[in-house]
DNA sequence: TACGGTGATGACAGCGACTGACATCACGGT
DNA sequence: ACCGTGATGTCAGTCGCTGTCATCACCGTA
């Protein structure tokens, strides 16, 4: 593999998630995802701004579409249910990746560090379907609150889609466990 | 200070807490901390994982106290009744300790490290809730949303807490949050 | 008092994550 | 053929963190 091929950024996502599915995540060093890469310790410090944040590559996207899910939602939707709308929309940065989810769940799984990271992209994720919330007119005690079930929900479902067998979409379990709080809150 | 004075974990906290507030988390090296405590780089490892962790060693408590008051709701409260009775009661943890929490939030909020631990101890204080709740005779799906939202309702109240001029109590903004997050869930 | 056991601490070497500085390379335009 | 630009390689260095072993203070016991 020269030095100038192609999608550096990809090749080093995908051998980060091969050798952190084989042999661990603490038993990989970035050299090692570096040379399957086919570059050097110091291009991967480039692209990536440490050795958790090379799995965490997607999360914009998801908040992106998040955002837009909530901008988009019914004028006369309630904080939750624009919330809700948001990270049902959000869904569809994963939808047809249900094997690469599964095993990127199982690495994270796995290591606290990594969940450590995970649930900063999550809070982000709130932080910023929040800000869309208070954009609707929503007051920003509630719009934080609306935001944080929300993604605790998304959070909820996603975990049920990649402990099932991919029957369902990621989009039905979200929506299952938004309808579960409802039920909760009410009861 | 000699090799021997008593309170090694105190000191090494204290330390911890003011040289982040005074020169920032990054600025800060473990051996800053070990020698304005008194001990060696080495010794800190000895009481604490990490760099991070010197300022979180009270999470324990918060999430001994909450589940305690998850176990002694009323038995006729509901999931969400339960869970919020329980972060209510952590708040003991904290209650006589406005200016170091302060400070420590100070500290906290200008570290994406540092919130991201702090976010893995809210995620163990969730896990540990609906542990207690599924104890109560909770379905597990159930038992999981009513801990994250109780959590998220307890983080908003801390959050306004500190923010306040520590006037009300932090046991009075998280119970203020819990039932904005009831009424955000019927509307 | 002398002695030995025990737990905490210090000293040291070493790995790996991460960064700054500078050289080098491939490519596109002139 | 030349040059500017951006991506990459190379190198040195700091710091977080760990394993290993020696050392120290204390405590019980003879």
């Amino acid at each position: 593999m020269g030095r100038w091929e192609p999608d550096a950024q990809g090749r080093m996502a995908r051998a980060a998630l091969e050798l952190y599915a084989e042999r661990g995540y603490e038993q990989t060093t970035v050299q090692d995802i570096a040379e399957r890469a086919g570059v050097t310790e110091r291009t991967y410090f480039r692209y990536f701004a440490d050795k958790r944040e090379v799995l965490f590559d997607g999360a914009h996207t998801l908040e992106r579409l998040a955002v837009a899910g909530v901008a988009e939602a019914p004028a006369d939707a309630g904080p939750l249910d624009a919330a809700g709308a948001g990270v049902v929309r959000g869904c569809d940065a994963l939808a047809d990746r249900y094997e690469r989810a599964r095993t990127r769940a199982g690495v994270v799984a796995a290591n606290p560090g990594l969940q450590e990271r995970e649930l900063l992209k999550m809070a982000a994720l709130g932080t910023a379907v929040a800000a869309a919330l208070r954009e609707r007119g929503v007051a920003a005690p509630a719009a934080a609150l609306a935001a944080e079930a929300a993604v605790a929900a998304f959070r909820v479902g996603f975990e049920a889609w990649v402990a099932s067998d991919g029957g369902r979409g990621l989009d039905d379990h979200v929506r299952a466990a938004l309808a579960d709080l409802r039920a909760l809150a009410a009861g």
